[in-house]
DNA sequence: AACCCGGGGGT
DNA sequence: ACCCCAGGGTT
């Protein structure tokens, strides 16, 4: 199969599948940057209303620049890897300040940008630009691995050379946008992880892996799950209606989001006893009325399961808490406004609203 | 190169 | 329970 063929086939069966998105309809490269990042490791269903919020409060990069980081991260909320947030707006500021408002136009400069990686890149490259540089996404990743039958680890640094250099020999070179578009919804629609639809698959009579019966073995990943166990006890200080929260600043999960004083533990605690040798906390329970612990919350993350558990700690209106510095006193309205982990905020509804 | 960073949905 | 998702940054 020659690599022509192969683009052509591709884009003809995109012309027919492809689904309608808004940041297709699009050639600004301030829009499809902000798809591109929204969509990282995430799904379009879950990115899509994330995509419509920050175009309609940011509708140019200015907007973005000019908004408070905390506002970016609070719509941010829920999506995860926030990182991506902190990163799309420095990189606003960056545009702004720096490169007049005008993003970089080319593949390389792109790369220079902090938040874009080799696949964002491209993808702004050739969407935005015509660059024909080749996407090489997780569905890229599992079209070209299974039609030429590669089984080289997609994680290891050789495959991603490898698969790289291979996507850009099969780019059009005509049709470069629409050929890595075409790509990637192939992966996401005909030739999916699991159950691919290979009976009506346009490259099947060309496709290594179907003749071969290694569909459901490629693309080769090797997989390094180290979950790590953890265990959260929250305590949640109310005073005069107020609660004592914290911004996370630690180099850990949740940077910049906000949630209650924390002790963490090696196993889920049976009493508050434990707590005995803390003498911050001990200082605090002297001079506040001990609710009974929440239910146990466990959160999932792709590299944690943290097991959290709340204590709401009642503190008479007049008296002067002993806290630790980081915490703040805020309203409910404050708190709802606050951008939270998914864990905070819903311990948040099922006790405060 | 290895490790870290979220949350949700499919199987 | 395990996989994957329009990956990238840090160490």
């Amino acid at each position: 199969m020659n690599n022509k063929f192969f683009a052509n086939e591709l884009i003809k069966w995109y012309e027919y599948h492809h689904r309608d998105l808004p940041w297709r309809s699009t050639r600004n490269a301030y829009y499809i940057w902000l798809s591109e990042i929204i969509l990282q490791q995430t799904r379009i269903a879950q990115g899509l209303p994330y995509y419509e919020r920050f175009t309609e409060a940011y509708p140019t990069v200015i907007d973005l620049a000019n908004a408070p980081e905390q506002e970016v991260i609070r719509l941010w909320q829920g999506l995860g890897y926030y990182s991506r947030a902190r990163n799309l707006h420095q990189t606003a500021k960056y545009i702004v300040e720096e490169l007049n408002g005008a993003f970089p136009t080319t593949y390389a400069g792109l790369l220079k940008l902090k938040g874009i990686g080799p696949y964002t890149a491209a993808a702004i490259a050739s969407f935005a630009y015509d660059e024909p540089v080749a996407v090489v996404d997780g569905n890229v990743y599992r079209v070209l691995s299974r039609v030429f039958g590669i089984d080289t680890d997609i994680t290891s640094g050789e495959g991603q050379r490898q698969f790289a250099n291979l996507a850009n020999e099969l780019i059009s070179r005509e049709q470069p946008a629409t050929y890595n578009q075409a790509i990637m919804e192939f992966g996401a629609v005909q030739c999916t992880p699991s159950s691919p639809d290979c009976l009506l698959c346009p490259v099947q009579p060309h496709c290594v892996a179907f003749a071969t019966g290694r569909i459901h073995l490629l693309p080769v990943k090797v997989k390094k799950t180290k979950v790590r166990e953890r265990f959260f006890n929250y305590f949640v200080i109310v005073q005069n209606g107020r609660i004592a929260m914290r911004q996370r600043t630690d180099k850990d999960v949740w940077q910049k989001l906000f949630d209650f004083y924390l002790i963490e533990t090696e196993a889920i605690v049976q009493s508050i006893d434990e707590f005995i040798d803390n003498q911050t906390i001990n200082a605090i329970f002297s001079q506040t009325t001990i609710n009974p612990p929440s239910r146990i919350f466990t959160h999932i993350l792709t590299h944690q399961r943290i097991q959290a558990q709340f204590w709401v700690l009642e503190a008479p209106p007049e008296i002067t808490l002993n806290l630790p510095p980081e915490l703040a006193f805020l309203t409910e309205e404050e708190i709802e406004n606050v951008p939270k982990p998914v864990l905070v905020t819903s311990y948040w509804k099922e006790h405060f609203f």
